[in-house]
DNA sequence: ACCAGGTACTAAGGAATGTTGGTACTTTTT
DNA sequence: AAAAAGTACCAACATTCCTTAGTACCTGGT
C-alpha cells in the first residue's frame, strides 16, 4: 500500500496533537511535517515533501491567515493538495478557501471524514462535502448573474423591460422619445446577443434571468 | 409525517415506471405527476402541485432539452426545487444544469440516493454529490480566473511582468520607451486595484493568480 | 543629500463601446 | 393589403476606459 504524506498546519496544540495521533493510526497516512504559524508553514513545507496539506483557517484568533498561507504554499508548489480545516461554515470563508486553490473544505466536527478526504485529495478525486458544495453553488450563481448583468446595455435593458410589459415598438417610440429605427436596432442587437429569434422570447428570457 | 409531492419528467417508459414504483415505496414520497416530453411537463406541472421535480436531461436522444425544460418550469414557479437526473457526468452538462437553476444533480446509477436527495431538496438543504461539486468548483475557478484577467489593462500587465522579473522603474523606462511618470501612474493604479502596498507584492500576487 | 518608490492630483489623445438615426429590404401577423 | 416585427448595413455623436505625461510632494534607505 502506498503511503500518503500529510503536512499539518494548526496553531492549537491540543487539536494538533489530537489530529497527528488520529491520522497516524491510519496505516496509509503519515504526518511528515507540522506548523503552527504561517511563517513556520512556509519554512517547513517544501522540506516535508508532503502529498496533502491539512490547513486550519484560524491560525490566530479572529483571523483568516490560513487562507493566505494556503496561497503561499500553492505558490511554492502549485500541485499541492490543500484541505482547509475549520470550525466555521460561513459561505464566504468556504468560497475564499476554494478561490485560494484548496481542493476541499472540512469542518472540524466531521474530522472522522478526514482520512477518506485525504485519500481522495491525493488521488485527485472529489470529496467535497454537500455543505461546501452549496456555498460553491451560491457563489457560482452569483458570478453567473454578475456576468449576465453586463450582457445588455442600459438602453437595451430599458427597451426589453417595455417589451416585457407588452408594449409595441410604436408605444415604446412614444414612451422613450426615440424613433422606431433606433428601437429596431437595439432589438436586433439584443436578439443576437441572447441567441433568440423574437423580442418576446428575449423579454421572457431576460426576466427569467433577471437581466433588468 | 409530512408528504413530499414529486413530479417526474422522464421519456424512457421503463425508467419512468421503475422510478415511480421505487419512490412510491417511500412512505413520505408521492409521485403526483409525470411527463415524458418538454411540452407535457410544461402543461402538467402547475396542476400537479409538486414540491420537488425530478428531471431527466435527455428527453430525446442526443439532446439536452431537460435543461431547457427545467428553465421553463422555474419560470412558471421560481421556488420549485429541481433535481437533474442523468447518466451523463460531463462537467459542462452539470454546470449548465446548476446554471439553469437546478438544486441538485444525480446520476441514474446512484438512484438509491434519490429519496434522501428529494428530502434534502424539499428542506432547502444541500445534498450535492462530490462529483457534481467538483464540476462546480472547476467552473467557479474558471469564472474567477476570467474575472481576474480583466482586472489589469494590457499596459499594466506588461509593467507588472517586468517588475516580477526584478526590473527597477528606471530599467522599465528603457525597455518600454515610456517615462518614469507613466510607470508610476500605472503602478499606482495597479496597487489600488489589487489592494496591496508595494509593487513587489502586486507582482507576486499577480504571478500567483496568473494575471499575466 | 540623493535616489528609488510611492501618493495625489490633472490632462490630452486614442480606442472601444454605446446611443441614436438613416436607407433599403424581408418576414410574419392580422 | 396593411401593420408590426425583423434583417443588414452604414454613420455621427457621446461616453467611457486606456495610455501617456505632467506638477508637486512624501518616505525610506544608503
Amino acid at each position: 500500500m502506498e503511503t500518503i504524506n500529510v503536512f499539518l498546519v494548526e496553531d492549537d496544540p491540543v487539536w494538533r496533537k489530537g489530529l497527528v495521533d488520529y491520522l497516524n493510526k491510519e496505516a496509509d497516512l503519515t504526518v511528515v511535517g507540522e506548523a503552527g504559524t504561517k511563517a513556520e508553514a512556509i519554512e517547513r513545507f517544501l522540506a516535508a515533501g508532503a502529498d496533502v496539506v491539512l490547513m486550519d483557517i484560524n491560525l490566530t484568533e479572529n483571523n483568516l491567515d490560513g487562507i493566505e498561507t494556503a496561497m503561499e504554499l500553492i505558490a511554492l508548489e502549485p500541485d499541492c493538495k490543500i484541505i482547509m480545516l475549520t470550525s466555521l461554515t460561513a459561505d464566504d470563508v468556504i468560497v475564499e478557501s476554494f478561490s485560494a486553490g484548496a481542493v476541499n473544505y472540512i469542518s472540524k466536527s466531521s474530522f472522522k471524514e478526514l482520512p477518506d478526504a485525504i485519500r481522495a485529495a491525493h488521488n485527485s478525486q472529489s470529496a467535497i462535502h454537500p455543505t461546501a458544495a452549496a456555498a460553491l453553488r451560491n457563489e457560482f450563481l452569483r458570478l453567473k448573474n454578475e456576468e449576465n448583468q453586463k450582457l445588455l446595455s442600459p438602453a437595451e435593458k430599458e427597451i426589453l423591460q417595455l417589451i416585457h410589459q407588452g408594449k409595441t415598438q410604436t408605444q415604446i417610440e412614444q414612451s422613450l422619445h426615440i424613433t422606431k429605427r433606433t428601437i429596431k436596432n437595439h432589438i436586433n442587437r439584443i436578439l443576437k446577443k441572447m441567441g433568440v429569434k423574437t423580442s418576446k422570447e428575449a423579454a421572457a428570457k431576460a426576466s427569467q434571468k433577471k437581466l433588468f
